[in-house]
DNA sequence: TTTGCTCATGGGCAATTACTCGCCTATGGG
DNA sequence: CCCATAGGCGAGTAATTGCCCATGAGCAAA
């Protein structure tokens, strides 16, 4: 309980309040007597503790329900990792569970001692997740952007989550300075031929691990909404038959990558070997239910981490 | 939403239960309804999947590692209050951190409505804690010091922290016009007999808290650098077994008060009861390590302020 | 079949926690 | 130097949660 009139302070105050509270299971009443502030401020602390992520909370027990959906998907679709958590009935967001689930296997990933190199796409799932990590050290990896970090109007992209990653995970990291679609292919073979983005696309192919985010079509697809695709080329792609993409990556129901103009203006690097290496993909709920049923029938992506209504979905003949 | 009546089904329903609660964030009343089963029982859900540790809650902050020594020690030395600040590694400084917290605890106290009477003892690292102290006004309070604030010269002990204390504080105090050591057994008995000795003696003996600094013997020790024990003297202590002192009263690594001349010359007031007050340590470093760890363990204080590594150190088995 | 035991249940109530409002105090720009 | 703003604080209040108790089902032993 050092005073202190820095801002850091508080947070330190709120980390105190917030261990005292979940961790030794005090009642807000003692930790304010404890700390000799008034009820609603250790209140205030606790709820600081939480909103600024410094509380983790993990289940340790494996659902058998979840479990066994894991199991059945994993062999359907010939996995190499299957996750899902419970489905949350009364809520509608698209991250709730999956993104705590993906910090975990993020964190997991990195604490192994061996050097790796993992790469990461784009999507808000994914940086939910990301928001989800505690700070770890590890100088030995590398954690690379298979997407740019540019957004339409040329602004740094928010849904670029390699920046986030950053704040949390100390180790070298590779942004990837261009835009997610550029206008032809032939400007892709130039801006990917910069010395900057060769290296950042060689790293990116020597992946070990890759967490990528499932995005949906449609003119509510992120595609659209971030602006990267006008309305009437989303309605054309959707002609064309693609149901979903992975850091831009179009592809079709049966997770074919398209032949199509938009593919061959994504700027993205390809996604990484799923023979020699782990792509796991995070996306749940019934809009993304065909992009991600789309992306594990073709192996775009090689795990998946979902929750139980996808999954149930995933399984149906 | 697979219910089973199996056993093992409980602790599924649990974990499922324990996941809304906690990572989504839904409360009882709306798991109870999404799972079809009373709030009551959502509730024992909830708790269940907490009582069997299926939930882990995890504080990402520097500070939780302090928490959790405090925790420990507290424990471990069966101690009312145990607080752990952070060490600087890059630091020598014997109260750094500590001072602080203490002045904050002190400052806890003070600021309660109902009067107190809180003792302080001497020492460098008290002296510095009540430095930090911000000017209060508690006319209800008083404040007592338990060791005498006369140095072996006659002049006025510098590490005497009541006068300090007094400068900031606002309240009765009242010091012991007294030495540290006296000659003899006698001469102590005669000087606490006096009206003015004695009646600050029966203060102190009603201490609500008592704030002690923590001394490591040797002849760099503080008895030896405030020239209150010849080195000869010194080393004839240690050879006794005799590891650190509170307020002049030496003790032996096992925290018990020595029997042994020196203390029939110490004239401080008794260290007050451990068994109906509070009596806060604080102290950290590693000279300070033994004298600590003993005091901890003869229950010599019953609360403690300190820094991470005297904390390990005091863990270590 | 009865008895005694365990354990889950739901109701009700007290304790605890979350939220909203208005006030106050720093802070920073004009 | 003054005003505007942001953010913390305390009080009051609504919502949520924890706990006790009576009940009844399931089950094993008498």
């Amino acid at each position: 309980m050092v005073r202190k009139s820095e801002t850091s302070g508080r947070l330190d105050d709120a980390a105190r309040a917030g261990w005292l509270y979940y961790v030794a299971g005090r009642t807000q009443d003692e930790i304010a007597s404890s700390m000799g502030i008034s009820r609603q401020s250790a209140q205030r602390l606790v709820s600081l503790a939480v909103a600024e992520r410094l509380i983790k909370v993990r289940l340790d027990h494996p659902i058998a329900a979840c479990l066994e959906l894991a199991n059945a998907v994993r062999k359907k679709f010939n996995l190499k990792h299957v996750e899902v958590v419970p489905s949350d009935p009364g809520s509608s967001s698209t991250t709730v569970g999956i993104a705590e689930a993906a910090a975990a296997e993020i964190e997991r990933w990195l604490k192994r001692a061996d050097p790796i190199v993992l790469a990461v796409g784009t999507g808000r799932t994914l940086k939910a997740a990301v928001d989800q990590l505690p700070a770890i050290e590890c100088p030995n990896h590398r954690i690379v952007s298979l997407t740019g970090n540019i957004a339409p109007d040329g602004s740094a992209a928010y849904y670029n989550v390699i920046f986030s990653m950053a704040d949390a995970v100390k180790a070298r990291h590779f942004p990837m300075p261009l835009p997610v679609l550029v206008t032809s292919a032939e400007e892709r073979e130039t801006l990917h031929g910069q010395q900057l983005v060769r290296s950042t696309l060689e790293i990116s192919a020597q992946a070990d691990v890759t967490f990528v985010g499932i995005g949906e079509l449609g003119i509510d697809g992120p595609l659209c909404v971030d602006g990267f695709l006008e309305k009437d080329e989303m309605m054309e792609l959707m002609r064309n038959g693609a149901v979903g993409e992975i850091c831009g990556w179009v592809f079709d129901g049966e997770g074919k990558l398209l032949d199509n103009p938009i593919n061959e203006r994504v700027a993205s690097a390809s996604i990484p070997s799923r023979e020699s290496s782990t792509v796991i993909g995070i996306g749940k709920g019934k809009r993304k239910f065909k992009a991600i049923k789309a992306a594990v029938t073709g192996h775009q992506i090689n795990a998946l981490i979902t929750d139980e209504d996808t999954a149930e979905y995933l399984l149906r003949p």
